[in-house]
This record gives structure tokens, sequence and C-alpha cells, in this order.
DNA sequence: TGCCCTCGATAACCCTCATTTATCGCCCCC
DNA sequence: GGGGGCGATAAATGAGGGTTATCGAGGGCA
């Protein structure tokens, strides 16, 4: 068995096409589907289901696909431990975070890129599900999601900050604060549902009673932060506030009664062999401040 | 790179010595030595000192040993879960258990063993610090060891029995019991003292104020247990005699006063991807019924 | 219905590279 | 000082993964 051939079925698992796995993993097509085909026949299952195209992993395959990941996952450590240890710090740390968090990814990443200019460094804009099935599946190194109801069972978790909740608005109130049951009836600009951010401020509303009227809806921060800048009111995380600032002739009143807090962190692999890169990452996290 | 190269380390780690080593891998040494001198090579980092023999493995070595070692398991993990999803499950399961527990050993496996045909067993007889280690580097699957102060950190446990201690002797008394107090003084058959069943002993005893006479002591429970046999007075685990039975003309008097249980248990390495001969120890120990 | 295009399998050749055998150099120990 | 153990080196070899070229089967579309 080679490390060649499970980085072709994991490969293969990901792009779900023969042609470009083999051309993710710079080799011929048939290089690939030999490749394939030789450790079903050593492994004695069948990996693919073959309908003349790509169809499908087995039920079979896609329980080895795990184990090969994690074999994967091994060298990959031993790898970039081995460029650690001899030269300085370098590779790459793909993160998964959560929309609502991505304003912040700068903050986090910010001293572990400073402390380590070997360091690039990948962002994907995940779902919280989705965060945990790449963590398990080692598509990234790690996540930044909400901890609160997090298993906590196959990995760990570590807080960064609590997402507290402003209004931005246009109107001239003296106040600077006000009261979630106020936004009754109030057109807004906010998430759309299937956001984990929107659903808590949805949660807080209808707990107060508050009938929601989201004039806009966006899945996209910078969409909904443009908005903003064009006068719209809008539930925010205090954390874009810190980062792009209130815009032009708006206020940021904050949201009271109750006052609604999230905790967000840093979700790795539990495990007791952590990759070099994912060490630095939490040996920085210490130095991070965010209000 | 070459999961070869990573066996080739471990074996080279395991054996101390570049000829058993190759021999271990069963390939000649010249390649054993070339693919190490290679690996060092691709990863830049010198894993083994050598003075004209070999010394040992660098600082660097074992840190890089250890991934080598996930990545050898994940490789185990894959190759053992193919063969239990194509054909009957089958392999080698490697059991380290502390002397204590040892005779329990055969009434944990066979369940495992009457359902699972295919299955070969390994059992090795290991401290608690070395099951620890080998959990560590994967020199073994599982453990059977003292639950008590386990870290729990790396480990999942799994409980078997409670160790709970009798007084094998040959004086005839009336009674069915008797308290550790009385044993101040009293000639017994014991432990060496390292070992975690004496220490727990002499802690009982201590705290009741009695002086332990250990008249004789060895570090094998077989030797003791034949000791026993001979008429010498032994505190014993509970579980050796539901094996062994009483031996002619001996009685087992419970000892109260405090009465002592320990949990016994199985340590399993904490991962959320469980090899084949695991799941099935682990399915076949929900039948194990141990007084 | 027939053409074409896509996708994966097969075939034949190549060429890298791990492995083996043979041998050397070094050190330790008698 | 010689023998033996240990690991490195050298040369030969062959197994096997990689490549290009080609085929065959569907599916879509006119």
């Amino acid at each position: 068995m080679f490390l060649r051939q499970l980085e072709y079925l994991d490969a293969l698992a990901r792009e779900r096409h023969f042609g470009r796995a083999a051309k993710a993993c710079h080799v011929s097509q048939p290089a690939l589907s030999v490749a394939i085909r030789k450790l079903e026949r050593e492994l004695g299952v069948e990996l693919v289901h073959r309908d003349r195209h790509y169809d499908d992993l087995t039920p079979e395959g896609r329980k080895l696909l795990r184990w090969a990941q994690q074999t994967l996952a091994g060298v990959e450590g031993l790898r970039s431990e081995a460029a650690s240890l001899s030269r300085e710090l370098s590779g790459r740390l793909r993160l998964g975070v959560i929309p609502t968090a991505l304003p912040a990814a700068a903050l986090v990443a910010q001293p572990l890129l400073r402390a380590h200019p070997g360091v690039d460094l990948e962002i994907r804009s995940l779902s919280s599900i989705e965060i945990g099935r790449e963590l398990e599946a080692h598509g990234i190194d790690a996540g930044i999601t909400y901890l609160d109801n997090e298993p906590l069972g196959k990995v760990r978790a570590t807080r960064i900050y609590d997402e507290t909740y402003a209004l931005l608005t246009a109107d001239d109130r003296p106040e600077t604060q006000i009261a979630w049951a106020r936004l009754d009836g109030y057109p807004l600009c906010l998430l759309t549902p299937e956001m984990q951010n929107r659903r808590i401020i949805d949660g807080v509303l209808a707990d107060r009673g508050a009938r929601v009227v989201a004039r806009i809806e966006t899945n996209s921060i910078s969409a909904l932060l443009s908005f903003a800048r064009a006068g719209w009111s809008c539930v925010v995380s205090r954390v874009w506030l810190t980062l792009y600032g209130v815009p032009e002739g708006m206020r940021a009143l904050t949201l009271v009664d109750p006052e609604v807090s999230h905790e967000v962190g840093l979700l790795t692999p539990k495990s007791d062999l952590v990759a070099p890169v994912l060490r630095a990452l939490l040996e920085a996290l210490g130095e991070v401040q965010i209000p």
C-alpha cells in the first residue's frame, strides 16, 4: 500500500471525478484509476461505485476513507513537524470560520502571522456543521465558531471572544442603549435565517415578543455592512464595529434587556499529537484581545 | 515518503539496532540503512545519533517517531477495517495487562474469542505506566489496569470489575471475614512493593496501623498462588479465587474494616476512529460478568 | 437514429528507485 | 594484532508506478 493511493482516494472523494482528482494530484487519469483499482484489490473491498461514470464511494469506501484521512493527517503532521524542527515554522494553516466571525479572523491570525513570517493562511467561510465535518475529514486544521452547544467530545475548544450585539441605526436618539423589545416591527437588514447569528437574534426577539421585519436579508457580512453604510438599521456583532467602525452619521446602540452574549472560539482536533502550526496558533492566541 | 520508511523508523526505535530492525522488517540491513538516511534527507532532520554504532534517536527523531506511529496506526486501522468488511473479523488484538489482572484476562477475552474465531490474542504483562506508554506508541491496542487515578485525558476507560480482597489462610477460624488490622505482624506472602496491588494493600494496612511482614515476596502471581497452595497466607484479589478456587485445606476470609475496592477496567485510545477488533472487544465486554 | 463528446478502462512502453548481494571501514574486545 | 560485530557504500537488478495513446460505453442533442 502506498501513501499515494490514499491521497488518490481522498482526492477522488473530494472531487467526485476521476479526471479532476487526477489533476488535483498532478498525475494522469490512468495512474489514478489503476492505483484505486489496485487499492481495492489489495484491501479486498470495492471502494467506488462506478456505473461507467463515477457514481459514489461505497459505504465501505466511506468507512475506509476516514482511516485514509487519519493516516494522511499523520503524514502531514510528520512533514510539518520536521519542517518546523529544521527551519523556521512554515506551512499553511487552514481555518474554517463561520461567517459571523469572519471579520475577526484577521485579529485572531495576526499575532501568528507576525510571529511566523513563513506561515501561510487559508480562510474558508463555512457553516458550523461544515466546520465539524471538515475537521473530521482533516479538510481544515481548526475552526472558529460558536462554542455554546458543542458536543465537546471529539474536539477541543478554546474561547476567543464573546459575541455581543448592537443596533446600528441612523435614528437620532439620545440614549446609548436600546432594549431588544423596541425592535418590534422595526425594518431591519439582517443575515438570512439559516445562519446562526440570525437565529440567535430571532430567538431573543421572539423571547421578547417582538415581530421581526427583515426588509433586507443577505448571507454576506460585506453586503450587510454596505447596507449599513447606506443608512439601513442592522443588528450587528460588536467585533464588526471595532474593525470597521461606525458608519458616518450612524450610531451603535448597545442592545440590552437581555444582554445577550455568545462565546466564539477555536475548535481544534482533540489529539495528543498537535501539528506545529496549530501549536503556534494556540500560543499566539494568548495574546489576542478582542473586546 | 514511503510507509515502509516509517515502519523502518518504528522498528529501529524498538530494536535499537539496524541489523535487528532490518530483520524485523524482513529486509536486508542496507535497505533499512539507506531508507532511514533518505528519510532524514527528505525531512531535513537528523533522526538517529550514530557514533559508528546505533546510539539513540535524536530528540527530533523521537518527536517525529510519534507522528510516524500515529500514521502507521492509521494504516493498520485501514487494513483491519478492510479485512473486517470483506471477510469475517480477524487480526491480532494486543492487550497490555497489569499482573494483578492477568488471571482475569481470559475472562475478559473469552466472549470476544468465542464470537470471532479469526481473532488472535496477544497478552503482555505490563506495569500501568508501561501500558500508558505503549498505548501512546501504539504498541498495544488496549490495556487492562486500575482506573482509579487515570488522567482520562488521552484514553477512554471502561470499567470491567471491582477488585476486592481476601485473606487466604490455613487458620482454622470460624469467621468468614477478618479485619485488616488483624494482619498486624502476620507473616504473609505478598507481591513485591513496586507493584500496585501490593501498594494498595500496604496502604490499607498502614492506614489501620498494622505492621506488614512480607515473609515471601514475588512479582509473579503464579508463584504467589503456588505458595498459597503450599499453605502460606496471602492477601489476594477475589478474581483469582473465582478462577483458581480456594486451595485444599485453606479458607478465604473477606477482608473488612474497611472494605476496600478498586476499579479495574479497559483503557482504549481516545479517538473517533476505533479499529474493528477493538470495537468487537468493547461489544463483547458487555457480556462479561465478573463478580 | 446517428453523431459527438465525456468519462473511465486498458495497453504498451519507460524509467525511477527500492532492494539485494558483495564488500569495505571502523571500533571493540579478546 | 586479529577476529567479529556493526553500519555505510557500490553495483546490479527488477518490480512497479507513471506516461501517452487508444478504446468502449453512455448520454445529450439535433
